[in-house]
DNA sequence: ATGGTAGACCTTCTA
């Protein structure tokens, strides 16, 4: 079972794109992130025409995820646990039906910048939401993947230039220590796991030349329960997306599962 | 030190 995750920075602008490296990479399943859309503007016909199952939980003009899939998907969860009074679309879980089920949450961790406003509160809650989230996930001891933009840099190793992130939300102590209690649950992440080569990366800027200069950040991760890295067969980053027309600021971020 | 790009949008916010 090939999982893929992609922030796509707008499904519709992006359509033609998405559908192109859809038609290539035949994802099983896919976790799409920023889709900017209401749920009845997601383009939920063109990706029948392909075969998937669709369901979403969108937002008007900001974040929004979807969940794409082969087999049916069952038991649908929309948002954490948990919501406030202005609750951002960032988490859509469900169980993709099949011999082995495998429970799959495409995520849309908030930014945070700039640190010294109310966002990087709301990014540090939202992620203590999904780690009390996660632990009851872990307790049911199935197959889960926690994938999507977690908007997060783990290590100095997963940015080519680790001082320009110096006290930006994807890289503060805090971040980073919020994200490895959510992996200290018992999640694994699958691209160390599998592959671990340091200068892999998932997002580059649209500013400044990023990709003409390689300033890349590895942000889109997918965590694994321990009955799922029994499964992990490997890994792939999508790197050459981000030199085709049009192309979103992220690229797709692939994980087999022998399922 | 600064500014650079892209998308949706109640020309400004978000990333």
């Amino acid at each position: 079972m090939r999982i893929a995750t992609w922030n796509v920075n707008s499904v519709n602008a992006r359509l033609e794109t998405v559908l192109k490296w859809f038609e290539a990479a035949q994802p099983d399943v896919a976790c799409l992130q920023e889709i900017k859309c209401v749920d009845e503007k997601f383009p939920t016909e063109a990706f029948e025409r392909l075969g998937y199952n669709v369901a979403v939980h969108g937002q008007k003009s900001y974040n929004g995820v979807a969940l794409l899939s082969k087999t049916p998907l069952e038991d649908v969860r929309r948002g954490l646990p948990d919501p406030g009074a202005e609750e951002q679309s960032r988490y859509l879980e469900a169980v993709i039906a099949g011999p082995m089920p495998v429970r799959v949450a495409s995520i849309y961790l908030p930014n945070g910048n700039p640190v010294d406003t109310e966002k990087y509160p709301y990014k540090l809650d939202w992620m203590g939401r999904l780690t009390r989230h996660a632990r009851d996930l872990l307790a049911l001891e199935e197959p889960l993947v926690l994938t999507g933009d977690f908007n997060v840099i783990p290590e100095a190793r997963d940015a080519e230039f680790p001082a320009n992130w110096e006290g930006d939300a994807l890289f503060r102590p805090q971040t980073r220590e919020a994200f490895r209690t959510l992996k200290y649950l018992g999640l694994t992440d699958a691209y160390l796991e599998a592959d671990g080569a340091p200068g892999a990366y998932t997002f580059w800027d649209y500013q400044a030349g990023a990709w003409q200069r390689n300033n890349g950040i590895r942000i889109d991760h997918a965590l694994l329960s321990p009955q799922a890295v029994d499964l992990l067969a490997g890994v792939s980053i999508h790197r050459d997306v981000r030199g085709w027309d049009k192309p979103s600021d992220h690229v797709p971020f692939v994980i087999e599962l022998d399922v």
